[in-house]
DNA sequence: AACTATTGATAAGG
DNA sequence: TCCTTATCAATAGTT
């Protein structure tokens, strides 16, 4: 630009900042009008200030029919990844995988921002974005598998539990016992009805 | 620019226009993006190629979050796109909060990778590699958070059962019903010694 | 807001 | 697609 570059980050003072606002915001506006006519492109741009005033263009229509063809356009090949693989492999060694991945993409960032003069090719970036799509899914599906897991055998504990209760209560109700006397309290109280033990084990992890 | 200025209007060779078109995208990108880190503005740009090819870029936040933003502000009129799913329980918010940085971060790497001519700085990679990491832990804390959640629910509810049950054997014991007879079976078979109900719904999530 | 010295963007060519 | 270079356009700092 003129007069010395800036830095890259938020212009502090905030005279300059609404200055280069007024200014950037008007070249950006223009090229992308510039853009939209040289190259027949369809461009919209919507820009709120940091105190919340909305600027806007639309080229060619308005700027609802954009939205409404982003819409469309984005939705349609957005859940196209999904229906893929999803061994039952134990989410515990999917960790150690995820977290060896976690390394691995630690590991090309600092490459990235720490090579200066080397420049990532296109295809390296198009490995690492993968990549790191990739590693976003097996690091929520390792998860949920295990609190999957988790869940499965509480309930099974719920269910060895209700059976071996209900065992209980009808012993007690053949012999008419004093004990039917605290039944209603208890269930109103605490809803328990069911003996059980869970073995504490289960949540260490 | 360079080598003679072009005339604004649709550039007719198809592999001049194209070229352009490229460039010029980049460049209209780069200067949303700076603008937006220079003076603290929240920025959308999407751009439809003649072909009907879609590119985009948001900053500070998903595409989608700043459409409905642009409903609101514009004409206050209501988004009827996507009700907003899930309750607002806290490791489930923090969720949808990682899932939009998700998306951010994905549109920087295809930004990064779409750009072609243009190479990040390096205080961009710092940005983007600490926006990384930041994630990276987010989802970790999050995850862990629901899981703590609802094992400490278990955990209760255990304490609770556990009381009720003692509270029964102890009332059997007083009778000496038959019912003594069945308990060695059920401890050293399913290690069922207290009553317990766990409300189903905490399983679903 | 207008000016102008610089930086940044890019058209053309390879 | 990527690089290089000559030019032009945008704009940071100043008035």
């Amino acid at each position: 630009m003129a007069r010395g570059k800036i830095q890259m980050k938020k212009i502090e003072n905030p005279v300059h900042r609404q200055v280069t606002f007024c200014k950037r915001r008007a070249g950006l506006l223009k090229k992308a009008k510039e853009l939209s006519v040289l190259c027949d492109a369809e461009i919209g741009v919507v820009i709120f200030s940091a105190h919340g005033k909305l600027y806007e263009l639309a080229t060619k229509g308005t700027m609802q029919g954009l939205i409404d063809k982003y819409g469309k356009t984005c939705r349609g090949r957005a859940p196209a990844e999904q229906a893929k693989e999803k061994e039952p492999l134990d989410p515990k060694d999917e960790i150690s995988k995820l977290k060896q991945e976690i390394e691995v993409l630690q590991k090309s960032l600092r490459y990235m921002s720490g090579g200066g003069a080397g420049t990532m090719t296109l295809d390296e970036l198009d490995v690492l974005e993968k990549h790191l799509e990739t590693w976003i899914y097996h690091i929520r599906s390792a998860k949920m598998d295990i609190m999957f897991q988790e869940i499965q055998l509480l309930k099974n504990k719920e269910g060895i539990l209700k059976a071996a209760n209900k065992y209980l209560q009808e012993k007690m109700d053949e012999q008419h016992s004093v004990v039917t006397d605290m039944v209603p309290l208890m269930t109103t109280a605490t809803n328990i009805q069911y003996p059980l033990t869970i073995h504490s084990e289960i949540y260490q992890f």
